[in-house]
DNA sequence: GTGTAAATAAGAATTGTTCTCAAACAGAAA
DNA sequence: TTTCTGTTTGAGAACAATTCTTATTTACAC
């Protein structure tokens, strides 16, 4: 039978969803992906469990990109891109954070460091390029 | 009569507003610093003014934190520290995001960057120690 | 004075997110 | 099986930050 996953959690769909996709995306855009195999999921469910994972650590929030939080299922430290032109979120997987730079924020302000982000935003390749795009 | 400044443009005061502190406020701190001295401000202008100061350049986002998007009028690109525990923004003007991170993400996903942010997050030096009385 | 375009106040509208609560569910115990 | 108990959920109300609308005010040219 095809009743396979449906009947069961979907706080787990809403974690794989995220997990097998690169798109970094935001509670709306989970539940748009899930609506059609779980008719009756509920978006508070979605931002209930991203809440939820986030808070876990099994995600990490990247902030919000144009009012929408955006999300990462990987939690390795990485760094990212933001295109200012269609919003999306990249990886740029090549680059680290020099780890000095972390021990000169921590002792430069006394404090702990416990995270950091470092975000490039900018127009990616398809939008550097764009179609003409006229105002009526 | 005392009426010289504040019978002009609000516009300038938010701006000033901005460029007289180091604390990376939001829309509403903004509007409570001025609301003494502009009683009939508005914070619809707040909003539209930092809005348009973003667009033109005046001023950057820092992204929002804990739901409210924070500003600074230090438009040089620099290193921010969010501190965790009191929710405070610092500068750590001492550190410098190398050039060549920047040109390796440019490169490495063929757009154009225009802008970076790196930012740490942690415990400031205060929040570390809590509760560490000065000698009286 | 009149005309005009920009700036504004006030608050309504919008939007992303969180909260409430009753119902559905999963698993343990009987 | 049936009952019990704590967890998860759907539906939508509530909320807060931000944007939008509109009538009014301002600055300035004529």
């Amino acid at each position: 039978m095809e009743t396979t996953a449906k009947r069961f959690r979907k706080r787990e769909a809403i974690l794989a969803c995220l997990q097998g996709t690169t798109s970094h995306p935001g509670a709306e855009w989970v539940f748009e992906q899930l609506k059609p195999q779980i008719p009756d999921l509920s978006l508070g469910t979605v931002y209930r469990n991203l809440s939820l994972f986030k808070e876990q650590g099994k995600i990490i929030s990247l902030g919000t990109v144009k009012g929408v939080e955006r999300f990462d299922a990987n939690t390795a430290p990485h760094v990212h891109f933001i295109c200012n032109g269609c919003g999306r979120v990249l990886d740029l997987a090549q680059i680290q954070v020099p780890t000095q730079l972390s021990d000169a924020a921590a002792s430069s302000m006394g404090g702990r460091v416990d995270s950091c982000q470092l975000t490039f935003a900018g127009l990616c390749g398809a939008c550097k390029t764009p179609y003409k795009e006229e105002t009526p």
